[in-house]
DNA sequence: GTTGCGGCTTGCGTATACAGAACGCCGCCG
DNA sequence: CGGCGGCGTTCTGTATACGCAAGCCGCAAC
């Protein structure tokens, strides 16, 4: 959304400031800095061998994402993310993308109509191959480009913000098959609804499509930390 | 949401950075910086007489509120809001209200239905008395107790936060007695379809409200200025 | 006349330095 | 023995300095 970076994910590239985040980012989702944990500026700064001046701007860029929070002259610490803050970002996620999904459906060109077919057929094999990597990076495109669809260019950058900042809690990322082809069905049968003009429909398909993944990722999270 | 100040609103006040920020949000909602506007660092740095440090912190925070646009290397401008950008985030608020008063509709407790109908029924002498500014207060209450009512505590912040980011282009607020009445009927509305618990029929009511207080107010928006 | 190259200028990204506020600790007093 | 106040440390907030990258303009060559 606001953040406008270069086509870089990759790290060891780029400004510095933004490779700080990036691993605090993944740091923190990962769990090696525990909720609540202090960030002391100076210490960061010496750890990723920078100074103090980008690691306060990772700060404040995390702080806008979320992950950390920041009082007044009392430094930052980790975000808690609690299990029920975060099935509250997975419900939220649902609710945007049943929204995204209904618009989109009355909204799209006949372009947009066959290029989402086309990367639904695309998944087949991927499914049938087993390919988890692959999915991930379909399931991507597929959302957002119902994101796009909805020609509501705000609403498609608040989507896509909220979902990577779920992703950042998703590494642990189911490695079931059958949670792979039953997502494919789910989203067969938004597209069916989406071929049929019902926007409604597609709503309350991708809405359950949504928490069916969130439900099947929340035993982990319940039983992986309490904070 | 994330950027937890202070109880200050007052500048002069505070956190340098804070002041700075403030001031180039209401100069932007003003119109005083065009969009499009280059913001050059030691320039503002000057104006604020402060240095570039908390001015560079300042624009960040904006960048993350959507306000300027930051490319690396080459400075910030003050985003272009197109009027279509501004219905765009309309219509996004007007779907995520629709989204909230379903799930409170489903979720709220007796206490906070009865904390609702308490708040709309404090809002009749205001209408009656056409004091807009009693309205504008009751009215930002009435919704975000909406939001709470969710019990998602993720959802309602982003529901604030994008709320006060349309805010931020609503200073030429209607003025019309006319509107005011209008909106409080569709409160009453919405009101009656929650005590029904119909929670689809709110959603329908509460998007068809936020839509007509959008378009009631983008005469001004295509009128004042086109970007 | 047009196009490509090179130096110059501007301003961002980062580093370092200084001042003030918050927290902890120790000693003193009740 | 416990509570309170002063002092020191530590870390944030701000200021200043430096290097480099990108844009721009002019000149020269074709």
């Amino acid at each position: 959304m606001a953040n406008v970076f270069e086509g870089e994910d990759d790290d060891d590239r780029g400004l510095i400031s933004d490779r700080i985040r990036n691993a605090l980012t993944d740091e923190i989702a990962a769990g090696t800095l525990a909720a609540g944990a202090a960030l002391d500026e100076q210490q960061l700064a010496d750890r990723f061998g920078a100074s103090r001046t980008p690691v306060r701007e990772a700060l404040r860029q995390l702080a806008a994402g979320g992950l950390v929070e920041l009082r007044a002259r009392r430094g930052g610490i980790v975000a808690s993310m609690t299990p029920e803050r975060i099935m509250d970002m997975f419900e939220t996620v649902a609710e945007i993308e049943a929204v995204c999904v209904r618009l989109a459906t009355y909204r799209m060109t006949p372009l947009e109509r066959s290029r989402l077919i086309e990367l639904h057929d695309l998944s087949r094999p991927i499914v049938e191959a087993g390919d988890f990597d692959a999915y991930d990076s379909f399931n991507r495109q597929f959302h957002e480009t119902i994101y796009h669809a909805t020609h509501n260019g705000f609403l498609a950058e608040q989507a896509i913000t909220i979902r990577n900042r779920l992703n950042a809690f998703r590494r642990t990322q189911l490695r079931q098959g059958e949670r792979l082809s039953r997502s494919r069905d789910e989203h067969d049968a938004i597209m069916q609804a989406i071929a049929e003009g019902d926007g409604e429909m597609a709503s309350r398909r991708m809405r359950a499509h949504m928490l069916n993944a969130a439900t099947s990722l929340s035993r982990f999270i319940e039983a992986g930390k309490p904070a």
